[in-house]
Order: C-alpha cells, then structure tokens, then sequence
DNA sequence: CACACAACCTGTCAGC
DNA sequence: TGCTGACAGGTTGTGT
C-alpha cells in the first residue's frame, strides 16, 4: 500500500516514540511476514536503545545501539499502531508488537503479509541486496532532469512502468505515478523513451511537487494520531485521477464531452487512471 | 538485458 | 444469503 509519502509519515510518527527509547520487549507472533524473520530476530532486538529512523524509498531503517539496522517495509498492508501500554489482547494481523521502556506498544499489523522486516549489521547497509539496486531519492539532490532522462533514454516499455521500477527513481508506486502522469500531461502508455529529454526535465519537479503535498498532507494527520486511534500508515489524500474512472477531468471534464472522462486501463498488471485527453 | 506476468496472502465489494 | 470473480497502494522470481 504505502508510498514513498506514507512511509516518510509512519517513519516520523515512530520517531515521536521510539527514537531513544529501549526496546524492553517483543513479541513475535508467526516466523514469517512475506519472508522469513531473521533468526532470533525478537531476542536480537530487545534491549536495545533506538537511535535514529531513516527512510530509504519505502523502507525504514532504524539504527540500533550494538550497531544493527532494523529494516521494515509495509507492504501492500502493513501498518504500525502506536498506543500507550500496557498491551491488550492482540488483534487479527498483528504479527509483531515492540514495547518501549516508558510504557508505550508499537503494534506491526499487515492483514496480507506483503511486507517484511530485517534486521543486520550497519556495515552492510550500502550492499544489502534490497536497498543496493535502488535509484535515486526522488525528494533527493540526486533526481534532477538529467538524471531521470538518461535512465528512459532508450527504454521501450511504458512511462508509467518505467517510473514504477525502484531502479528509475526509488520510491514511486501507482498512486503518485497516476497522479504525477496527469500533472504532466503525459500519457501513461507512451514509451518511456519518448520521456527522455525535455519531458523529464519538466516531470521532475512535478514528482517532487505530488510527494511533497502528500507529506503535508500526511504531516497534517500526524500531529495528535496517538489521540485518535494511534494507526501510522493510511491517511486520506484527496486524488486527482487515482480512483476516478468514469468521472469528469478536473482540468478539461467541464465540458461533459466523453473524451473528458477519466479511463482505467491496466498496464503490467496494475491499473492506470488517466485522461485521454488531457494526457498525450 | 529488458520486459511481461505469475506468485505471495487476505479481505472487500459488485454482481448474480 | 451465499457464491464467484475482480480488485487492492509492492516486490521477487520466472519465463520469453
């Protein structure tokens, strides 16, 4: 499920509370999420003082004393729910519950178990095999015009499962390639290729533009979740084609003509929601 | 190498 | 009400 935005907004909700906080015990529910748990995994992080949450595209990578990183991805599902203590009765989905030393219980929920969690020795950050192949930070100095133009350049797939592939620009998934597309006036089916040059120096900003809103917007969730139902990783952002099909084009749709209707297509496997008139 | 597609797992919703 | 099929925000592995 979570995007880049969604993921950046649970990583700054679980620095509110865990970050110098130890990790006085957890429990691990089942052996596996969508791969196994790393081996004594729970043994291996209780007791441990938490030092920093960083986001690397989807992933959290929280440093531990002892020099481990703690790696989680949510998934199509995962969630984290964070309530003071004492914990009650587990509910469904909930494979991991970590308690803190001053009395609060982060909760790990994934009904479909897509998401995973590692945890390894801080020197083999740089080469762990899902972060290594990763391509740059789209919120990042690395992603400039240039930089997205020379990875289409020369690719005969689809821009939308171009911008969806980690290794293009890291972080990006249907939601905000959909939206992202439409801003552009870019049509989802054309060639990533035909992307390259003076396309990409104008798709860029506006990438950064749709995930920066979505951070505010999730940023704006956050300030009292522990008040509410303490669920770090869903909020509700309002999209522009994303879920639209069939209704009117925002930008061009006034008119009532049909081709100013949001269509739904499937690419790779996913779907896409564009205006075919709007998007070329 | 580049790309398309199935698989992983569970829940929800529309339609019959 | 119950059944079936489509679909869901991600990533890996396999096959062409």
């Amino acid at each position: 499920m979570p995007e880049l935005p969604e993921v950046e907004t649970v990583r700054r909700g679980l620095t509110l509370k865990l970050e110098g906080r130890v990790l006085v015990r957890v429990d691990q529910h089942r052996p596996n999420l969508r791969f196994p748990l790393p081996v004594d995994f729970a043994a291996r992080l209780t007791g441990r003082r938490v030092l920093s949450l960083d986001r690397r595209a989807k992933y959290i990578l929280i440093r531990v004393d002892g020099g481990l990183v703690w790696m989680i991805h949510l998934g199509m599902s995962g969630s984290m729910v964070v309530k003071p203590g004492p914990a009650g009765v587990p509910a469904a989905h909930d494979h991991l519950v970590f308690h803190t030393d001053d009395g609060w219980v982060v909760t790990y929920n994934d009904v479909r178990r897509f998401g995973f969690m590692d945890l390894f020795d801080e020197s083999g950050l740089d080469s762990h095999p899902m972060l290594a192949p990763l391509g740059p930070e789209p919120l990042g100095n690395g992603f400039h015009g240039v930089a997205l133009s020379e990875r289409l350049a020369g690719r005969r797939t689809p821009i939308k499962a171009a911008l969806l592939d980690q290794t293009v620009v890291a972080g990006l998934g249907n939601i905000y390639v959909c939206e992202a597309l439409f801003r552009a006036g870019i049509a989802p089916t054309r060639l990533a290729d035909s992307v390259a040059g003076a396309d990409s120096e104008r798709l860029v900003p506006i990438i950064r533009d749709v995930l920066g809103e979505a951070i505010a917007a999730g940023g704006s969730t956050l300030r009292d979740f522990v008040q509410s139902d303490g669920e770090l990783g869903y909020f509700q952002h309002n999209f522009r084609v994303y879920g639209r099909e069939d209704e009117a084009c925002v930008t061009c749709g006034h008119d009532g003509a049909p081709e100013g209707r949001i269509r739904r297509i499937v690419q790779s496997g996913r779907s896409t929601f564009f205006c075919p008139r709007c998007q070329r």
